[in-house]
DNA sequence: TAAGTATATTAGCATATACTGATATACTGT
DNA sequence: ACAGTATATCAGTATATGCTAATATACTTA
C-alpha cells in the first residue's frame, strides 16, 4: 500500500468517536498503567455502552490499521494497543507530514 | 466541543488522500523549508490535479479542524499549516490517547 | 456430543462524504 | 463601473460508513 493510503487508513480508523473512546480505554488499561490489563470484547462493549457487534466491527478496523491487536485467551479475546503498530504510525506521519504532526 | 469530538474532527480532516497530499504539500512549502512559501488555491489545485472547487472544500475542512490557515494577499489566498493548531492537536492527542500516539 | 458463552461476520438501512458543475463573492486593473 | 481573475459556496449524485438484527464460528464445560 502507498504511504499516503496507509496513513489514510490509520486516520480513518481514529476518526470515529466510538473508536477513539475504545483506543482511550485500551490505553488507560495497559499493563503497568492499570492492573486489569488487556480487555475482552464484552467488557469493552459494556464500558462503551455499545453492542458486541458494533465493538467487534470497530476492533476489526483498528486491527487492520495496525493500532490494536487481539490475543486469544480461551474463549476470550483480549485486546490491547499494538506498540509496533503505533511506532510505525508515528514514523509514517513523521516521514510523510513532517515533525509538526508527531 | 468535547475533547473526543475535537480529535474526531482532526482525524477526519486527515483521513482523505487528497487532504493528506494537501497537508504534505503545505508542509513541504513552509517558509524556511522551501523558498516559495505559502501557496494559493489554484497552485494547490494544479499540483494536486483536482478542481479548484474540490481543493477549496478540502481547505475549508482542514481550516475548521485548525490544521491550516489562509491569509488573503490581494485576490489570492495563501494557505499554510497552522502552527498553533498543530500544537493544540498534539496536546489533545497526548492528553486523550496517551504518549504512544504523539 | 450437546448446550452455553464469546466473538466474528453478514445483510440491510440511514446518514455522511467527496466529487462535479454551476453560481456567488471578493479583489484588481482599466 | 466593468471585465477579468481568484476563491467560496451550493445542489446533486455516487460511494462509503456506522449501526442493528440475525447468523456463523470458536471455545468451554457438563
Amino acid at each position: 500500500m502507498d504511504e499516503i493510503e496507509k496513513l489514510v487508513e490509520i486516520f480513518k480508523a481514529l476518526s470515529d468517536p466510538t473508536r477513539l473512546r475504545l483506543v482511550k480505554l485500551l490505553n488507560d488499561c495497559q499493563p503497568g498503567v492499570c492492573k486489569g490489563g488487556p480487555l475482552c470484547v464484552n467488557a469493552l462493549a459494556h464500558q462503551l455502552a455499545v453492542t458486541q457487534s458494533a465493538v467487534s466491527q470497530h476492533l476489526r478496523i483498528l486491527r487492520q490499521a495496525g493500532l490494536v491487536r487481539g490475543a486469544r485467551n480461551g474463549a476470550f479475546m483480549h485486546y490491547s494497543l499494538d506498540p509496533d503498530g503505533l511506532n510505525k504510525y508515528r514514523d509514517a506521519i513523521r516521514e510523510t507530514l513532517g515533525e509538526e504532526f508527531v
